[in-house]
DNA sequence: AGGAGTGCGCTTTTT
DNA sequence: GCGCACTCCT
């Protein structure tokens, strides 16, 4: 590999000097569309080819698995242009296809696959599949590798079993989802269900203590953790073993995290353990050869209510950095351009976060041209505020060749907010829609997997009381409830009463061979894990357990719909197989358990993405349509009497606000159903805190009787705002001769000329080391410099 | 044991 | 206005 990489050119010079960080903390503090992705993976790209670390020394976390792909992906494609360069003096793309997938395969082999990149979540739950053994908790609870992931619904369900049938409470009084939320609150901050016992010393305080302590037995009983276990687990087994923190330290040599103002307490003190070794004082780290480097902005923070805490951001200079003031600090890097957005929406932006007071003052330069006014619309309701937005949306795909269904997005603060935008695309416009009703969270899927994690883990006796009579085997309550008292009362789990006939004979009574043969298959199947791949056991199983031939004998459009989310989930573990070297059944549950809706959409797709605006953050689209804009739902009634959910409610704003290239939609409705009743609304005041002279409220209404109408009524209404919108999306083709600009593979260039005009532009330009390339400003990526 | 019918409460955001 | 939990009936 060259010594000089020359892909440090596609940078500017706070990039840069990111990028160039070697060892020691840095803060990067990284506007909204600031680049920082490239720093992170310039970075990283660096530190392997300048500093030679071996990539698997290398920890980088991500905000989501999403993000981790994304992240590899750019990677890998650094590296195959740094060996494209060498090998064949050429650029990747201009190989024969054979070679750029060969090539890239031994990237990937070498240098990407060793990375350890990934979430929080998924990260620590495959360290602890190597060490969970070496952990005992407070009271002696223990786990093995197979150890299964409950998710939220299931850790719910727990609780409110807990709360409702074990210790008899009333569950007004103890609402279990708010039990939960207490549960998860003292989880992350690392304490345990005595220290939480000793912590409260109020009636409620002291029940909730004792709900914890019954819920942690039987995680641990069922071998199970949940979400905060995967964080809290490693941090207590590395305070309790040293060896074991010392291992990873050592690992771990240079450490990156993405979004760090949404890490939370006990995220931080696995960070700041792994990367210091334990030592509390700062004069006994040292730093010869190993880093950390963290990049966030506080004004994104959105993620509270998980315990992300944007102070820790804030606090970095002191905690890891030399804390000294911005103007003289070498621990600390801001990268204030802008590349993504226009500097209207920028600006509509800027002065809606500085209506924050927790904050401290960051500027964004623009760096592209002014671009269009903001539209707010005015909408008689839900489903008029819908057609407004589909019809803008067909309207623009058509008068503008260069966007496609894939360049708008429409962000809602509630998941409930979609189905009017899904009713009026429906049959007209692909779209897709992200979280809602998760993939793994349908019935059929969470059956499915109950089987997988029953077979995986026989412990896991939640997933074993899910798909014992599903299908229907005859086995009732009332049997149920025998072989679980029996269980609980020899102190053994339920699969030791199932696993023996005897057992089942004596207990179930009538029912004992359905029971039987229930357990028969999933011991066969046990039996077997070692020997076949993931893949065969999920078609093996969901065949021989009758849950295939259920469906199909109902024959209803449902059956036929689960039937096909069973198929689906058999392709996912088949490319789950393809994408990773551990194909054992266990490493695809933990994917499956961390697995998100966001993870699927692809870019490529070329559909409308609805989408709410926790789910937006890191992404961007040329056109972005910010509905619902009214008091009560945006900002959200819970949030307006704290003046600091209010604000995190703004931070939320300002991301979606962030998201928009070109052009940005507001919307909001006159009335609006809430809960079946017609509500009057009132415009949020974030509206209000937009300056007069960004936003323009004249676009044309379209009318309720125009909206089943023809394209070439959406043509004529349109009249108006045509001339302007033009005008936006033509800016972002000017180019001038001698301007710089980015390109997403050549690196920085410099135009030499501009041919043609109007819709119809191609530019010349001289990349370094390249030569000259004639390209189409509208298909090429490009990014402007200053 | 299992299906059908009724009433109640609810909506923030997610790894 | 919808999903879920509970009850009653077969």
């Amino acid at each position: 590999m060259t010594a000089t990489p020359d892909f440090l050119s596609h940078l500017n010079p706070s990039q840069r000097r990111a990028v160039e960080h070697f060892c020691g903390p840095l803060l990067v503090v990284a506007g909204a569309g600031s680049g920082k992705t490239r720093a992170l993976t310039y970075r990283i790209a660096n530190l392997i080819l300048t500093h030679k670390v071996d990539p698997e020394n290398i920890l980088a976390v991500t905000f989501t698995n999403k993000a981790a792909r994304e992240m590899k992906t750019r990677i890998e494609t650094i590296f195959a242009q740094q060996m494209a360069q060498r090998k064949h003096g050429q650029r990747l793309e201009l190989l024969p296809e054979e070679e750029q997938t060969q090539l890239r395969s031994r990237v990937y082999k070498k240098y990407i696959k060793p990375l350890w990149v990934g979430t929080f979540h998924s990260l620590f739950a495959r360290i602890l599949r190597l060490d969970i053994n070496k952990y005992q908790d407070e009271q002696k609870h223990q786990w093995n590798r197979n150890f299964s992931i409950f998710d939220e619904s299931d850790a719910q369900s727990l609780v409110k079993n807990i709360v409702t049938k074990q210790l008899n409470l009333d569950d007004k009084k103890f609402d279990p989802r708010k039990v939960r939320y207490a549960i998860s609150n003292a989880k992350n901050q690392g304490l345990s269900p005595l220290d939480a016992e000793k912590e409260h010393s109020g009636y409620k305080g002291r029940v909730i203590a004792e709900v914890y302590r019954h819920y942690q037995n039987q995680l641990a009983s069922n071998n199970a953790l949940d979400f905060d276990d995967l964080i809290l687990v490693p941090v207590k087994l590395f305070q309790q073993n040293e060896t074991v923190l010392g291992y990873w330290h050592q690992q771990f040599r240079h450490i990156l995290v993405d979004e760090y103002q949404d890490t939370n307490r006990i995220q931080y003190d696995l960070i700041r353990l792994l990367s210091t070794n334990g030592e509390t004082q700062k004069s006994a780290w040292n730093w010869q050869d190993r880093s950390i480097f963290v990049v966030g902005d506080a004004d994104q923070s959105i993620y509270s209510f998980r315990m992300a805490d944007f102070t820790i951001l804030l606090e970095f200079q002191q905690n890891f950095g030399d804390g000294l003031p911005d103007e003289d600090t070498r621990t600390m890097v801001k990268l204030e351009e802008n590349y993504r957005s226009r500097e209207n929406i920028l600006q509509a932006a800027n002065s809606l976060i500085e209506n924050n007071t927790q904050r401290i003052d960051k500027v964004l330069r623009p760096t592209r041209g002014l671009g269009e006014q903001i539209y707010v619309h005015k909408a008689d309701d839900e489903v008029e505020e819908a057609h407004f937005v589909v019809n803008q949306i067909r309207r623009m795909e058509q008068q503008y060749p260069e966007l496609n269904w894939g360049n708008f997005a429409i962000l809602y603060r509630t998941n409930a907010q979609s189905r009017p935008f899904e009713d009026a695309l429906r049959g007209k416009v692909p779209y897709i829609i992200v979280g809602g009703l998760k993939f793994y969270d349908r019935k059929e899927i969470k059956d499915s997997l109950a089987y997988l994690r029953a077979i995986a883990n026989p412990d896991d006796t939640v997933s074993l009381l899910r798909i014992i009579n599903t299908p229907r085997r005859g086995i009732g309550q009332a049997t149920i409830d025998r072989l679980m008292g029996a269980a609980q009362e020899l102190n053994i789990s339920l699969w030791e009463i199932l696993s023996d006939q005897t057992s089942v004979n004596t207990l179930a009574g009538r029912s004992a061979k359905g029971v039987n043969s229930f357990a028969e298959i999933i011991q066969r199947w046990q039996q077997q894990v070692e020997h076949l791949s993931a893949a065969e056991i999920v078609k093996g199983i969901m065949e021989e357990s009758g849950y295939i031939d259920d469906l199909k004998k109902q024959g209803t459009d449902e059956a036929e719909n689960r039937l096909e989310n069973v198929s689906e989930l058999y392709n996912a573990v088949l490319q789950f197989q393809e994408e990773n070297e551990d194909t054992s059944l266990e490493g695809f549950l933990a994917n499956a358990s961390l697995a998100s809706d966001l993870d699927d959409l692809k870019d490529g797709q070329k559909s409308v993405s609805l989408m709410t605006l926790h789910s937006a953050k890191g992404l961007e689209f040329p056109v972005v349509f910010l509905v619902g804009l009214e008091q009560g739902l945006f900002p959200n009634y819970r949030s307006m009497d704290d003046p600091a959910s209010l604000e995190e409610e703004r931070r939320l704003c300002y991301v979606g606000i962030t998201r928009a290239q070109e052009q940005l939609f507001l919307s909001h409705a006159r009335e609006r159903r809430l809960y079946g009743n017609r509500e009057p609304a009132v415009r949020s005041q974030f509206l209000e805190e937009l300056p007069k002279e960004l936003v323009s409220s004249t676009l044309v209404k379209v009318k309720k009787s125009k909206v089943e109408a023809s394209e070439n009524n959406l043509q004529s209404s349109t009249q108006l705002n045509r001339q302007t919108s033009k005008r936006s999306i033509k800016q972002s083709q000017e180019w001038t001769v001698g301007e710089l600009l980015i390109h997403d593979t050549f690196g920085t260039g410099e135009v030499t000329h501009v041919f043609g005009s109007g819709n119809k532009i191609s530019i010349a330009v001289k990349f370094s080391g390249i030569g000259q390339k004639i390209l189409d400003p509208t298909k090429a990526s490009l990014q402007r410099v200053q």
